[in-house]
DNA sequence: GCCAACGTTGGC
DNA sequence: GCCAACGTTGGC
């Protein structure tokens, strides 16, 4: 899950009560769909971009089943969308739980470098969903590249 | 600040 | 349903 630290980074995830915080503002639908796809325990690599080293942070985990983002039906939020219905909520969000903050940060282009990691989803050209999926073997690597045991 | 990539919008 | 225009993302 991507998020420009300037706005809200791993440290500030952290800081938050529990840890928790609602993983609001997410409107594109691919992203919805895999945050849809979420249960309760899934790892998430905690990714920070739009910054002067964008990279891996650390890790997080899903902390709710996935549920209607409220912030959709708010007319003074920056995230409202008039088109989306109670009765049928259009975008969808999960709780993200703060788990730890890697001993050592993997830049953008360590993971470039990596040969396990050719085909992540996040390393495609053009790529700009903030959610994307992670597979075990990649999930298990940038663990090891941040000095954290896998779990 | 630039630019490539891509999603969305809206005219037809 | 096509596609040009436009807006956004995000690395550099």
């Amino acid at each position: 899950m991507k998020t420009e630290p300037d706005t809200f980074s791993l440290a500030d995830l952290e800081k938050r009560a529990g840890g928790i915080e609602p993983w609001n503002g997410v409107r594109n639908y691919q992203a919805r769909n895999f945050i849809r796809a979420m249960r309760v325990g899934d790892r998430v690599l905690f990714y920070h971009s739009s910054c002067e080293i964008p990279g891996v942070a650390g890790l997080a985990e899903v902390a709710s089943a996935p549920r209607a983002d409220e912030t959709q039906f708010d007319p003074k939020s920056d995230f409202y969308d008039a088109g989306a219905k109670r009765a049928d909520p259009r975008w969808t969000l999960v709780d993200v739980h703060f788990v730890a903050a890697f001993p050592k940060f993997v830049p953008l282009t360590t993971l470039r470098e990596q040969a396990g990691l050719k085909k992540m989803r996040l390393l495609a050209p053009g790529n700009r969903l903030s959610v994307l999926p992670v597979t075990p073997e990649e999930y298990q690597l940038i663990c090891q590249l941040g000095g954290t045991k896998k779990k």
